[in-house]
RNA sequence: GGUCGGGUGGCCGAGAGGCGAGGCUCGGGACUGCAAAUCCCGCUACACGGGUUCAAAUCCCGUCCCGACCUCCA
């Protein structure tokens, strides 16, 4: 029995989450523009939609979680002219890009992940129904248009007059009926990729495919819409009115993640690589970056900088430490266990943030448990932090994360350092400090710590 | 111009009328041959000016500052 709730951007509320139908839930996430290498605020957006799924998985939901990759744009053009490419090579190489960055922050791969480039029949069918019914028009160029004045509603997401709206800048208005009509399709201009129309060659304007892949994967009403907070409008706007005028519920909720910003700023794709996920991922660890990533509310702008990522995965190892002890301690993983405390913070909006200040109580007991060696204490505070970690994808011991090492290698590893430390236990029982700190000290340079324990001595790779 | 979101301690980051989230840093202590790890204690803030209230970081009015969107955007 849930009682979810969750911030819906439609009504500027947070409200109860009920699912249309009972314990299947569907979302559709706008995923990339595929026309450049992910930054971490792209991937933010993956991690904070990762983590709203496996807590619906959680509470017992059945998830339907599409994702589209955007495959036809006009920067994804842009790109193979600079790039000296054809623009699916462009496409394909960011698509794989994106992947990567998912795959190494542990976000589940969507049910289905649909291509724009996949589904022009379905654009051209959504395209002839609001043609026939009066909604869009064709104005004889090969453009497709959606007259946005003839609308029931319009702009109800982002809450804006269309009167007050900017009128649109560089916009070829010679063929628009209203300047803040918007394309549903492109007419191809020499040497751009097309597809047939009954319009004319040309190819899908930006939001089109959203409307037309939600409904072929998810149908004409589905639960959760989500994107950044930039997709607010015009995208959701525009997928809302392409939609509803041609007959579909669409979104019941919508949800938007906000940004990860630098000096204030958003991050702007103008700003240099040092952002790239790849980038980020030669300092900290795939798992690192996605616990600072989830750390923050949903919601909430994420003032990046190197520090707070360094500081955060510092954190993180902490608590990493704590289950890694508990393992040699208990002979055994701890399952992980969904708390009450810890649904009911999540029930409101992924409190993240709060469930946080939670799993540092349990971290804070089982420590002290390890020092007084009390077992049971220890697998209780054990299992509480694997199953917040599992709701936040950042459970060291999931595969994703798991070590790929030799493991020949390990265990030659794991005799010559016990040898070693044979040593400096016999040295320091004989109270030669000196060699056995120059024991240690020989082995510290090498990159591993050394901790002396009640139980002796322990080494961890730093 | 319209719409939306912010300003919280040295830093990060929650909360949204009362009983001061949490983490990091820093200071002190315990433990330890030393170190590391761990635990305990301490430091304590809500941009500014008014107002409402027994009580305001939280509500209201005003001001200042920052950011986002307005048809390329996570």
């Amino acid at each position: 029995m849930s009682a979810l709730k969750l911030y819906d951007t439609a009504t500027r509320t947070v409200r109860d989450f009920t699912p249309i139908k009972k314990g299947e839930v569907s979302i559709y996430l706008c995923g990339a523009t595929v026309q450049a290498a992910p930054h971490i605020g792209h991937i933010r957006s993956g991690v904070n939609f990762d983590i709203l799924r496996r807590w619906l998985i959680a509470s017992g939901n059945n998830v339907t979680f599409v994702r589209n990759v955007t495959d036809i744009d006009d920067k994804i053009l842009q790109k193979a002219v600079i790039e000296k490419t054809p623009w699916w090579a462009v496409a394909m190489k960011y698509e794989r890009a994106f992947s990567d960055a998912y795959a190494a922050l542990n976000v589940l791969p969507p049910t289905y992940e649909p291509r724009a480039t996949g589904h022009i029949t379905q654009m051209i069918e959504l395209m002839e129904t609001l043609i026939s019914n009066g909604s869009a028009y064709a104005p004889g160029n090969g453009d497709v248009y959606l007259e946005v004045r003839k609308l029931k509603r319009y702009l109800s997401l982002s809450n804006q007059k269309l009167d007050d709206l900017l009128p649109a800048g560089d916009a070829d208005e010679t063929y628009k009926r209203d300047p803040r009509d918007f394309a549903l399709w492109k007419a191809a201009k020499p040497g751009e990729p097309y597809w047939p129309t009954p319009w004319g060659a040309g190819r899908p304007g930006w939001h089109l495919e959203c409307s037309a892949m939600a409904e072929a994967y998810l149908g004409k009403s589905f639960d959760i819409h989500g994107g950044g907070l930039d997709l607010i409008f015009p995208h959701h706007e525009n997928e809302i009115a392409q939609s509803e005028a041609a007959g579909s519920d669409f979104a019941k909720l919508w949800m938007h993640n906000a940004w990860v910003t630098t000096a204030g700023e958003k991050m702007s794709k103008s700003l240099g690589n040092s952002l790239l996920v790849t980038e980020i991922l030669k300092r900290v660890r795939g798992v690192e970056l996605r616990w600072y990533l989830g750390s923050a509310h949903y919601r909430s702008m994420l003032e990046f900088s190197f520090e707070a990522l360094e500081e955060s995965a510092v954190a993180f190892r902490r608590i990493e430490n704590f289950l890694n002890r508990a393992v040699e301690v208990l002979g055994k993983n701890s399952e992980p266990i969904i708390s009450k405390e810890f649904t009911k913070l999540m029930d409101d909006d992924l409190a993240v943030p709060q469930a946080l200040a939670l799993l540092s109580e349990s971290l804070k007991s089982g420590n002290s448990a390890l020092t007084s060696g009390d077992l049971k204490k220890i697998a209780e505070a054990a299992s509480h932090i694997r199953g917040v970690l599992s709701i936040l994808g950042c459970d060291p011991f999931e595969r994703a994360y798991a070590q790929s090492g030799n493991a020949n290698l390990s265990e030659a590893m794991d005799g010559l350092i016990a040898l070693l430390l044979e040593q400096r236990e016999a040295a320091r029982l004989r109270k030669d400090f000196s060699a056995a700190d120059s024991i240690r000290d020989r082995i510290t340079s090498l990159g591993i710590t050394i901790e002396d324990t009640a139980d002796g001595p322990r080494w961890s790779v730093t």
